[in-house]
DNA sequence: GTAATACCCCATAGAAATACTAGGGTAAAC
DNA sequence: GTTTACCCTAGTATTTCTATGGGGTATTAC
């Protein structure tokens, strides 16, 4: 499951799409409109800006913007960023691999299933962008 | 990500497959074999059985053993079992569906891409039985 | 240049989930 | 009736989740 922290993410995200060419959006702004508190979006936008899909302006007529087409950031990099990995296991892992201390060297048999999820998953994340969950 | 226990579950099965019809095998012996916390061990397990996937023997030459052929037991029922959801998002889970607060009535743009996940996810994990998962 | 704006950073904290641990109870087999 | 081995309740340490509070700093408008 999504933490709620990703979910925030993908709500504020959607509404920067939504604001695309009218400057820079108030995290206050957000956070009203959409219901997340005023502090914990703060960090989850810091996060965002950090990870490269947004940037930020400081002073009046601040805040933070889309640093991209919304067609060029895939749903899975909103997911590594904020929840880690996307994989059922940490041994099928690409981005935040680590070993099993259960699987034996030529692997237990979850391994190869796993891998087959991940795939899947990755498949339709990866292809999906921030611009395919915004409501026409 | 599976939790841990989840993934004792499937060690704890995959040794229960291997040793079908030698009789029930006893909690220790899985514990050491696969070196899992006996007392841990001991919880996964009754889970297992509550949920209809191993059936108990007390008492001296007793121990755990699968009520099914491993050929009938989805992976997807496991991890429902031990860890809920497999589902990305409550609002688009068919097991432990909750509404979003945050979704409006006709759906954020997430519902979609999520149930295309929840289904490329489960196409693999209702076809994939314990039978799958054990080396052959 | 100064005051207002709005992001930036650090510390803390309650609640829940995770991953166990301890100890005794109970049914079955012999 | 004693041993075996599952069954049940309770507690606990650690981590993660979900925030909250207060102050600092860069930018802009005037």
């Amino acid at each position: 499951m999504l933490s709620k922290k990703a979910q925030y993410a993908f709500h504020a995200l959607t509404y920067l799409v939504e604001k695309e060419g009218e400057g820079p959006v108030q995290i206050s702004n957000i956070a009203q409109e959409k219901g997340i508190s005023l502090k914990f979006l703060e960090i989850i936008l810091l996060e965002l800006k950090r990870g490269g899909i947004l940037g930020s302006k400081k002073g009046k007529g601040g805040g933070y913007y889309l640093i991209k087409s919304p067609k060029e950031v895939p749903l899975s990099k909103v997911i590594r960023l904020i929840d880690g990995p996307i994989a059922l296991l940490p041994c099928v892992s690409l981005n935040f691999y680590e070993p099993c201390e259960h699987c034996t060297e030529d692997g237990c048999g979850l391994n190869g299933v796993m891998a087959e999820v991940r795939d899947a998953t990755l498949l339709i994340l990866e292809r999906k962008t921030l611009a395919d969950i915004v409501k026409g």
